[in-house]
DNA sequence: TCTGGGGTCCTAGGACCC
DNA sequence: TCTGGGGTCCTAGGACCC
């Protein structure tokens, strides 16, 4: 429990709306912690190796002192904490215990929207679901996902910005309370920054015209915002004064999905045509697997392509028809990629993914079968690709790969395990 | 040994239609 | 015979989030 000056233990009356920000500590390293005893107090590092390109996903709270944070390439994360612990992540895993900790604040509001797997805000107004005070009902929450085996720290306040911005002010198993009435004042000296929404870009444009704090972006004019938010100036004035009105809005993940993707940086640029077309089938199936589990068919296949000097593009096409369907999207794949490949290129990162759903991926997918020329062919191809599916449900990722993708899958796995 | 892998949302221009 | 305007679809790219 937070001991600053935003914390109360005292708890006076809580006037209008209560919105709280639940954060998970360090979240994919704590669970790693959960399973692993032994790694308990110990520096680990949850990210992609230092070998191949990657990145720091979570460093647990024992990294954290040695300088290593989210976001940070792993070679420097593994300079700066050589003894660390390091793992690619469980990310079934993190899904099953953050669906425990999201049934948990369920249980105690239904006004629940989940932001992310480690984070969501709540609505817990005094007299809307429960009548007990929001710092009882915080605490309790705090209490009950401890008991799960790993912690969080929650902000508490009028409105969602002010419930995000209190819930990092303490971190872990913080409690940070902004009372009713209080908000405008604990917002006004920190920086534009600190506000979701405003990225280094929009930093970059306010600081151009004098505005440095959230206290300057309130009382700025509208006509010196426009340039710089458009039709969202007013929204951003607002929710810089506090004054904030948007409702929490309970959201199934599941349903919400909006795109389906699958890209890899590769620890070496990969320059022969016939290893991106591999590459890209490969991510392909990931991303077919995914859209059947989860009952979904697309209409737009997009490639991301980054270059070795640092550039990138994306290029998308529309189906005349939705699927869920590898062989398919993966042959539209090839074509655009057509269009990004010439002599010399290089190719650091490849992506590919699917959107634009209909809403009963399997329905369309057979009538898709029926208009296609070669429908019987494709019919039989979705048959096998659900078979592969359960056999890899059985026996893992990496027991079935077709043709050309093999040669590729085992260059990655090689290079994995250079480290 | 400098930069991942998911995502969402918005904008803007061109094509095309009426 | 020279130019309007609104609407929608498609595509590329940018900003931002965890």
């Amino acid at each position: 429990m937070n001991t600053g000056e935003h914390t109360y233990d005292i708890l006076g009356p809580w006037e209008g709306p209560a919105v709280g920000l639940m954060d998970l500590d360090a979240f994919f390293a704590s669970v790693e912690q959960l399973d692993h005893p032994s790694w308990r107090g110990k520096p680990v590092i949850v990210g992609g190796s230092p070998e191949a390109r990657g990145v720091v996903s979570t460093a647990s709270y024992e990294a954290r002192p040695y300088g290593v944070h989210s976001a940070m390439p792993s070679a420097q994360a593994a300079r700066l904490c050589p003894d660390a612990i390091w793992t690619r992540g469980h990310f079934d895993r993190y899904r099953e215990v953050s669906a425990r900790v999201m049934a948990v604040v369920e249980d105690e509001t239904p006004y629940l929207e989940r932001v992310s797997i480690d984070e969501a805000f709540f609505d817990i107004s005094p007299g809307r679901y429960s009548k007990e005070h929001p710092i009882t009902i915080a605490r309790r929450i705090q209490e009950r996902v401890s008991a799960i085996g790993v912690t969080c720290s929650i902000g508490l306040g009028c409105n969602k910005t002010v419930a995000k911005i209190a819930s990092e002010r303490d971190k872990p198993r913080g409690l940070t309370v902004v009372m009713p009435g209080t908000e405008a004042s604990f917002l006004a000296p920190l920086p534009v920054r600190a506000m979701s929404g405003i990225g280094s870009s929009a930093e970059r444009a306010l600081g151009k015209v004098g505005i440095h704090t959230l206290g300057q972006l309130a009382a700025a004019s509208i006509s010196r915002l426009s340039p710089i938010f458009g039709v969202n100036a007013e929204a951003m004035r607002q929710r810089a004064a506090g004054l904030e009105r948007s409702a929490v809005r309970p959201v199934d993940a599941p349903e919400d999905v909006k795109s389906v993707s699958n890209e890899r940086t590769f620890a070496h640029d990969l320059t022969e045509r016939s290893d991106v077309d591999a590459a890209l089938a490969l991510l392909g199936e990931s991303v077919g697997r995914r859209l059947r589990k989860r009952g979904l068919a697309g209409r737009t296949v997009t490639v991301k392509v980054k270059y070795s000097y640092g550039s990138g593009r994306t290029i998308q096409r529309k189906l005349p028809h939705p699927t869920d369907d590898e062989h398919v999207f993966v042959r539209v794949g090839r074509e655009l990629l057509d269009e990004l490949w010439g002599p010399g290129t290089h190719i650091r990162l490849l992506g590919i993914g699917v959107s634009d759903f209909d809403l009963d991926g399997g329905i369309q997918t057979d009538l898709f079968c029926e208009v296609d020329e070669r429908g019987a062919m494709a019919s039989e191809r979705r048959g096998l690709s659900v078979a592969v599916d359960h056999v890899r449900e059985r026996f893992g990722t990496s027991s079935v790969t077709f043709g050309r993708a093999t040669r590729f899958s085992d260059e990655v796995v090689r290079s994995d395990k250079q480290r």
